[in-house]
DNA sequence: ATGCCTGCAAAAGATTTGCACGCCA
DNA sequence: TGGCGTGCAAATCTTTTGCAGGCAT
């Protein structure tokens, strides 16, 4: 059985009180800032070790595995290429039609990602001035 | 300027002529296997100049990067976690609905990815069984 | 000559793993 | 005492890059 370590709540803690979309050396970093030490190594297996007890929420974006709070409500995302800037939007009628999708390919839908790339406003309005 | 050599050809000759989803690795032994050798490094050096051209296109599914043919309307895809395959399909709902979105966040989408996972038909059979 | 292309090997970044040690039931 | 967690360093995997030629214009 898997432990709920110091450093695993810790890591959870880190995760929960934040919107952020965490990756392994973003959240080690965080965590040594605030006073912990933990190893690489660690924070890789606890990761998953919290991702397998469904405690977080993981999402593979692109280059890296990226990891946020499970204590939401689902939700896609917005990316902005520019500024690396990620919202969060749900759109029920998006996740009706996967469903529909699936079901038309005889396909057992266990979950999916979506990733919507542009620009976000404020990139805009700079990329114009 | 990008030069279509005799080996970038013959790796966009590979793709179009398949409904694969390539990745770096495959590609270089397929190649390999047809009689060309060609160092890895260039195929990874190909494959960007191709997906630059708009040649061949590209999703990044989760672990690595793989390359389809671009001559395709545009899809999204189904990936059984089982087998590994993965199935396309193009829901012009789903595709309105981004823009909706985007439209509501002020963000300029200029591209997205829908990634639908679970099992084929054939894997659920099999996991019957 | 110049610019882009190639191969190889080395480097890079992200993640995993081997190993020895430590903790707690 | 056995099992899991930890740290470190080494290994792995994918991708990129440096460098020394090579070909075509």
């Amino acid at each position: 059985m898997k432990k709920l370590t110091t450093q695993r709540q810790a890591m959870l803690d880190m995760i929960n009180q934040s919107n952020t979309h965490w990756d392994a050396e973003l959240l080690a970093r965080a965590l040594n800032d605030a006073g912990y030490s933990i190893g690489i190594a660690t924070i890789y297996r606890g990761l998953t070790a919290l991702e397998e007890a469904g405690l977080i929420h993981a999402i593979h974006l692109g280059d890296k595995k990226r990891y946020e709070r499970s204590d939401k409500a689902h939700h896609d995302h917005l990316i902005c290429r520019a500024c690396g800037k990620i919202e969060e939007f749900y759109e029920p009628q998006i996740e009706q039609c996967q469903k529909q999708v699936a079901d038309a390919h005889q396909f057992l839908m266990q979950g999916h990602q979506l990733l919507i790339f542009g620009m976000c406003d404020g990139c805009v309005q700079q990329g114009e001035g």
